[in-house]
DNA sequence: CCTGTTTGTGGTAGCGCTACCATGATGAGA
DNA sequence: TCTCATCATGGTAGCGCTACCACAAACAGG
């Protein structure tokens, strides 16, 4: 332990009383009060959104605050607030880049808005049981589960029962007893394979996503049932069971692509595997899209940083986590002491990004040649 | 309506009229004093790390910090500490994959010290001077800055003369102006390609990066040097041009690949030229890593995604940003008042991780035939 | 008219921590 | 011995905001 003498770069100002302790001139919720001439708790009321304050002192406060620019400090105010809302974020092995979007959103709203957020990875779902209990017991209130956890009852349940707040991001299907996050998982792969229709394939094969998660079921059923719709039947034969890695993608594409009657058009069920689908396209020397049309999931990164960028489904991951943060705030806000909460649920929209790996099935396709040949 | 003096039959003078706020009981600063038999400031100055602490009172202190297992407030400590710090993250055009990596850091390391981040997109350097200026007014004081923003000295002078504290991420090489963390990107190129001298092989091809950034003349030097300390000529047909993205990935392979004398391994300046140059070998039909090796550099996440895993240079993206707030934050606080803050640096280590895309130079490839022929 | 109830607003006391003194104890120098 | 610097520690006053209560004004019902 060195003893340090280097305090010298200490300043002591013996002249007034008391140095000012705000050194930028950032303005406070009094100066916005002082602005709109009423007390700060009014400010404090507007800010917050309560119901009993007069249209026209609400008026002239928000008035004071665009004037001043006014941005309530955030320390301040969860410290006033009392308690510290932390949030668990659990996971068990998604897609990396999946993964990295969900982190993202979370970590930015949890930053927003001033909450703990506790990161941990589970093997699986009997670890992850056994780290909620843990974490329950540490008091953490929250809990963000993407899929698969999110499709665990159990797990679910044993949050409910102590009193945590769940809510699921992402889920197949929101089941009512906790929160969720999602989007319209059926209707959306649906809408893809639609698409894909509607630029003339009628030879369409599909990869499945990890059965464990209650989406991937969704996701195949939106495409049997666009295909249906269209009149065109299913060769089974064009469906593969993948993982959501991109080697499960690869084994599955190969499947297909090598198949005697092959696709024209191949709807993975994520962007990992659509990417790994192109890969093994390009191994077979048969271009995307004139020979084989490719269409992921997820508009996760790796869908626009491969050649050529994948027609994707747009799931706004981050929108959802972040959601999921708010939502857990807000059900805790209103939480009666020791009580449980009423779940919200919330589906935002999704969105069909179209890029280059889709197009009409080519003359020559169409026929079907044995890959590889002229 | 309770009147006070039915609620209460204890303290006529205003004593205890008030509920208690704090609900869940959370260890605070004044438990662990009194644990520790000392004052709340000696804690705060035991945890501060501050110099003026008897031994054995710090010992005591950290002991009861440690038995009640004490967390301090971070919005209290914030609070209390004055300013609230910001920090602008400025970012033009990296890989994607690099980005995510990069703000995850970040936002993880400003979640921590609860330090206000802002997060800016710039079109170029011009732009970036543009938004400087208007967050410089802003007030915004810290500035963090990847390549390649972090390689114009016009954006770090402008930042330094107006008081700012900047600190640049994975530069080239270190001004000593401002503020740095980096890895040794001469050294770690240098390794790789000594790592892939070792397993045999000799014509070698590399990808440049981007040449806007500094660090892509170090990766090419680092090539260079090690092939001449092996006494390896180059054959400057090998090096071909990339611009970190994949596309320009796909080009550049395609140009070293197609040689009429291929190389018989490949290491691109980052991952995802890397794996386009995976996609393109399989489009050739050539077998990673038994026809060509290829390695990346950054292990981003599109490295472990694809199949084969890229062996490649871990360099430790989220760390460098998380030390980059830790260190603006370190530097704002010591700072004086108006004066101008002295720069840090910091190298962290990098690691050369192996996976499945390298492998020793095989038979046949080793007499380069033209690719395709049997 | 007196009692309640509702509504809008203000006052006050903290939330948990640290900056800034003040102070008593030690040691160094006169 | 008596200064005066230095150290180790304590006390106090906020940081900016919100929970909680108080209270006056406006209305309701008796």
């Amino acid at each position: 332990m060195t003893k340090q003498a280097e305090t010298l770069a200490h300043n002591p100002t013996q002249g007034r009383k008391r140095a000012a302790r705000r050194s930028n001139a950032a303005p406070t919720i009094t100066d916005v009060a002082r602005e709109a001439q009423c007390s700060p708790m009014t400010v404090s009321r507007v800010i917050n959104g309560e119901e009993n304050v007069r249209e026209d002192t609400k008026q002239k406060v928000l008035g004071a605050i665009a004037k001043l620019n006014y941005v309530p400090n955030r320390a301040a105010r969860s410290l006033a607030a009392g308690s510290q809302l932390r949030i668990a974020l659990l996971f068990d092995n998604p897609s990396a880049s999946y993964l990295s979007e969900f982190l993202m959103g979370a970590l930015e709203e949890a930053s927003r808005q001033d909450i703990y957020l506790v990161v941990q990875a589970c093997e699986n779902v009997a670890e992850a049981q056994k780290v909620i209990r843990k974490l329950l017991d540490g008091g953490i209130e929250g809990y963000i589960l993407p899929p698969p956890l999110c499709d665990d009852q159990n797990v679910l349940d044993l949050i409910r029962t102590a009193g945590g707040i769940a809510v699921a991001v992402g889920p197949g299907r929101a089941s009512g007893s906790h929160g969720a996050v999602l989007i319209d998982e059926f209707q959306a792969a649906y809408d893809m394979t639609k698409h894909i229709i509607g630029l003339g394939h009628e030879r369409i094969g599909f990869i499945i996503g990890n059965p464990e998660q209650v989406a991937s079921g969704q996701r195949l059923e939106g495409y049997r049932k666009a295909m249906g719709d269209a009149g065109l039947s299913i060769d089974e034969g064009l469906i593969a069971q993948g993982q959501f890695t991109y080697r499960s993608g690869m084994v599955a594409a190969e499947k297909l692509l090598g198949a005697a009657h092959r696709p024209t058009a191949i709807f993975a069920s994520n962007d990992d595997m659509a990417a790994a689908t192109v890969a093994m396209a390009h191994r077979r020397h048969l271009d995307v899209p004139n020979d084989v049309t490719v269409c992921g999931f997820d508009d996760t990164e790796l869908a626009s940083s491969i050649w050529p960028e994948l027609t994707t489904i747009r799931q706004p991951i981050r929108e959802m986590t972040a959601e999921a943060v708010a939502m857990i705030a807000r059900v805790h806000k209103h939480k009666p002491r020791g009580g449980r909460a009423k779940p919200e649920q919330l589906t935002l929209a999704y969105q069909l990004i179209r890029r280059n790996s889709d197009a009409g099935p080519s003359l020559a396709a169409s026929f079907s040649k044995p890959p590889g040949s002229p």
